[in-house]
DNA sequence: AAACTGACTGTTA
DNA sequence: GTAACAGCCAGTT
């Protein structure tokens, strides 16, 4: 197997595994990862992502249940959310507890 | 190899 | 409720 175990390979595989309509947050896909600390690591990761690629991105959010991406970018992914039933008030904020995927 | 960057998070005020 | 700071660590220059 020539396979490699990369930083991103780890963060692809886990948030393509967050189910439709789930969310959760960097630091917890870290932790996931093994890395616990590297939160900011799997933002750099979502933003890098080959264009046209398939995963569910936009069912990451941040500790606070909120957007991170501003501006443009926010509105795509609010929309993203919204038409899989998240609800996601003006701000980009979603009521975590309620739609929080546990891995 | 070294410096710079940042889709984060926890602490402090 | 806000804002400022400091760790963090993998990717990019």
């Amino acid at each position: 197997m020539t396979e490699q175990d990369t930083f991103p390979r780890r963060i692809w595989q886990i948030v393509a595994a967050i189910p439709y309509g789930k969310v959760t947050t960097y630091g917890d896909i870290a932790r996931l990862a093994g890395s616990p600390r590297a939160a900011r690591q799997v933002g750099g990761v979502l933003k890098r992502l080959p264009a046209g690629s398939k995963l569910p991105w936009h069912r990451v959010i941040n500790r606070l249940g909120e957007i991170s991406l501003t501006g443009a970018d926010l509105d795509r992914q609010r929309q993203a959310l919204l038409a899989e039933g998240v609800e996601v008030d003006h701000n980009g904020k979603i009521a975590l507890e309620r739609y929080r995927w546990q891995g």
